[in-house]
DNA sequence: ATATTTTAACTAATGATATTAGTTTTGAGA
DNA sequence: TCTCAAAACTAATATCATTAGTTAAAATAT
C-alpha cells in the first residue's frame, strides 16, 4: 500500500522533534528535516502539507508531553502538594526540551482547535487538583488562570534569561505559589 | 556630513516599529523596512549592519515603551494600587501592541545586554513599590519575580488565545494579585 | 508471472528571504 | 569648483518554501 517505505507521518513527526529538541524551534525547516530522513525537501510534501502543518504536529505532541509529565507529577495528590508537583514537573519540561516548548508557544495559529482542546483538558485537571479548596466553580478558574500564568511566566522569563539574579528561581516560584494557596486556604476557612 | 540624507537610525527604526506594530513582529524584514524607506534591501545595509541588529533596536524601543506606560501607570502610588496599576497598564501595552511585545520575547539573544539592564531597572522599581510592606530583600525579589511573571503570563496567554472560557482576564489577573498582596500583607503583620 | 496502478521519490523551476561585493552617484565641505 | 566619503545602486550567492511535472518502485490485480 506504500512504495519505498519506510517513511511514515510518525517517522516524520520524530526527526522533527528531534531537531526541535537539539537545535531548537527555529532549526524546524522543510530542508533540515528532509534531510533527517534522507530525501530532498519536495519529497517531504509526499507527508505533509507543509512546513505549517509540521509545526502544528509538533506543538500538538510537545504540548501531550508536557500534560502527561504533569499528570504524572501529580499522581494521586491533592491540594497544595499535587499543585507544587504540578510546576516542578511544567518547569522541568521547559529545562528539558525548550525547543519543544518554543513550539508550543509559537504554533497557535487560530487554525489549531487541537491545542485549545488539550488547554482546556488541563484547565480540568487542575480544577480537581483544587477539590478540597471548596471554591465556587468561578474562583476556581480565575485561580487555574492565575497559576498557569505564574508558572508559565516563570518558565518562559527563565528561558529567554529574563531573571538576571543570584537567587533560586524555584525558590521564586514556590513562594509565590504558596502565597496563592495560603489565600485560597484562608479564603474558605 | 551624509550625502542622500533623509534617512538616519531613527528613520529606520521609526519605520520597524510602524511595521511591527501594524502587522506584526515577523513582517520586520530587511526588505520590508527598506521598502518602507523607498530604498533597495541591500542600501539599508548602509545604516543597520543585519536583520539581528534591527530586531534588537525593536526590541529594546519597545522595552522603554512598555517602562514608560509602566511608571506612568504607578505614578507616585504605592502598594496594591500602584500594583494594580502597573498591571493594568502592561496588559493594555500587550493588547495596544501585540507586534512590539511579541518582539521583547523574541529579541532576547544572549548579545543584548540592553534588554537585561533594562529589566533591572525595572525590578528596581517594582521593589520600590512594595516598600511599605516590610519585606526583607529576599522576600521582595521573590515577590516582584512573581508578580512579573504572573502578568507576563496573563499577557502572553491572552496574546496567543490560550484562555477559552468567557471569563473576564481583567478579573482574573486582580483576583490574582489580590492573592499574593493580602498574603504579603498577612506575612508582614 | 506479468501487467497495472498507486505513490513516493526525483529534477527543475519560481519567488521570497538575507547578505556580500563591487560600482556609481551625490551632496557636503575644502 | 573639486574632492571624497557616504549612501545609494546592480549583480550575485545562498538558503528558504513551494509547485509542477517526471520517473521509478512497490503493492495489487490479472
Amino acid at each position: 500500500m506504500s512504495p519505498r517505505a519506510g517513511i511514515d507521518p510518525g517517522a516524520v513527526l520524530r526527526a522533527a522533534l528531534e531537531i526541535a529538541d537539539s537545535e531548537g524551534a527555529e532549526a524546524i525547516t522543510i530542508s533540515s528535516v528532509a534531510q533527517r530522513l534522507g530525501i530532498r525537501p519536495p519529497s517531504l510534501y509526499n507527508h505533509v502539507s507543509g512546513l505549517n502543518e509540521l509545526r502544528s504536529w509538533v506543538a500538538v505532541h510537545a504540548l501531550r508531553q508536557l500534560q502527561d509529565a504533569i499528570v504524572a507529577a501529580a499522581g494521586n495528590k491533592k491540594g497544595e502538594a499535587a499543585i507544587l508537583s504540578f510546576a516542578d514537573a511544567y518547569i522541568g519540561f521547559v529545562r528539558e526540551h525548550p525547543g519543544l516548548y518554543e513550539m508550543i508557544q509559537l504554533a497557535p495559529g487560530p487554525e489549531d482547535r487541537e491545542i485549545g482542546e488539550a488547554g482546556d483538558r488541563l484547565v480540568d485537571f487542575v480544577v480537581g487538583l483544587l477539590d478540597d479548596y471548596n471554591l465556587t466553580k468561578e474562583e476556581a478558574l480565575h485561580t487555574v488562570r492565575g497559576l498557569r500564568s505564574l508558572i508559565h511566566g516563570f518558565a518562559s522569563l527563565e528561558r529567554q534569561k529574563g531573571f538576571g539574579l543570584p537567587l533560586d528561581v524555584q525558590d521564586s516560584l514556590n513562594f509565590n505559589l504558596k502565597l496563592i494557596l495560603d489565600g485560597l486556604r484562608r479564603r474558605t476557612g
